[in-house]
DNA sequence: AAGTGGTCTAGACCACTGC
DNA sequence: CAGTGGTCTAGACCACTTT
């Protein structure tokens, strides 16, 4: 291996933006002065500049050259949580409990929030994920029977319909959000907190082309941090 | 330019995770396979593949080759949200206010944000951040002059102090936070909401090396919604 | 021991865009 | 038009880890 990867690379131009050395808005040296400098060939001083600008760090423009963004902190990636994982990782038994299980026309509610017309059939499930038979988090979730056909068949106090989907199911794309809110009736009761309390939101809608597979609201107890580098 | 780039061939392959061509768990071919099926060179399907597996979507190991994730959704790229982007990006005017600076020892609370101990001196800010005079955003922010002495001679009234700190310091990692809670009486008084009302809180902290930068809460009001891809 | 991914090199051509 | 980044290629060697 050459005495400097990539990746060396790649730290040492952090290090040069973190310190101010490379300034937010100032341009930096081509590729080809840099691999002179490192003495190493202009790809991999490519792949290090590449990977900072995919980061949102770097500005790259072809005639105009490189410079450090405005604002050098711009991205990060995000775990998105597996809840079985989530909690098996704190050292806590991870149980599931199906609360309710609905088929049917969807109401005007539920149409909505999957994006189907109203009345289309739909299936509406309620559960809660333990850890240590506390309550963990309380899932409330949509699911579109035409893109599923065989989840009205399975038996979903048994596999949660996350590990079902995941297993059987494909999508295309999709959104996330994140949001804080005040506990509902339902979700209070089931997590065992106060209703009114602020509760953590994750909402995940996929879709398979056209169609859309579900929408799922995660509601995580007062408390809750969602934690990421920097 | 070739008739396929490795973005294409990124595509097919997120394309046949989605649908399970290439099933969650299953072995997919090697490189030189790969290659092969798409007439290109080995380096150019390596180039995919080392992308799907930063996005966790393959695990990729030598000598056993990759396969596709458990559960092949797990990172996801989140912007950080500028503050005065968000603002103008919405078509609004960004307007900053400073309510209130303290210099002076840090009392237990702030020593504990911001990882220094107690009595050692700290600057601590509250602001505003307006989109069209009406409140966008609540902060409250500890900051060390021991890490960036010079901010204690700067007019904080007339930039933000993300944005001196922007400019003017360096930073070598930091952390980062998403929570809910219900608002505590300055944040609610600042924002024009009910106290208790729930509130999505972003906290940030950056180190310089060993000494602690900043730490802050970013306060959003009801309704607000983080919201990435998937 | 051997097969797989990880990386580097040297050269090439192309795409974009500021001068 | 010329300089810069973006990508591809063909070959090479190495690192890891499973068989």
């Amino acid at each position: 291996m050459p005495a400097t990867t990539w990746q060396d690379i790649h730290d040492e131009f952090l290090r040069r933006v973190r310190t101010r050395e490379w300034a937010p808005g100032a341009r930096i040296p081509g590729e080809l002065e840099l691999a002179e400098e490192f003495g190493c060939a202009r790809a991999t001083v490519g792949r290090a500049l590449t990977r900072m600008a995919d980061d949102g760090m770097l500005d790259r423009r072809r005639r105009a050259g490189t410079r450090v963004a405005e604002s050098p902190v711009r991205r990060t990636t995000l775990a998105i949580p597996l809840i079985r994982q989530e909690v098996e990782d704190s050292g806590a038994a991870y149980r599931y409990v199906l609360l309710e299980r609905q088929v049917g026309p969807a109401p005007a509610a539920d149409a909505v929030r999957l994006g189907l017309s109203p009345g289309q059939p739909r299936l509406h499930l309620r559960a809660l994920h333990l850890a240590d038979d506390r309550p963990h988090v309380y899932e409330d979730r949509v699911i579109n029977p035409a893109a599923v056909p065989r989840i009205v068949e399975t038996d979903l106090a048994a596999i949660s319909a996350n590990e079902w989907l995941v297993k059987n199911a494909w999508y295309s794309d999709g959104t996330l959000a994140f949001l804080a809110e005040t506990a509902d009736g339902p979700a209070a009761e089931a997590l065992g907190i106060a209703q009114g309390a602020a509760v953590f939101v994750l909402e995940r809608r996929t879709r398979a082309g056209k169609e859309p597979v579900t929408a799922v609201r995660l509601v995580y107890p007062p408390g809750y941090r969602m934690i990421t580098g920097l």
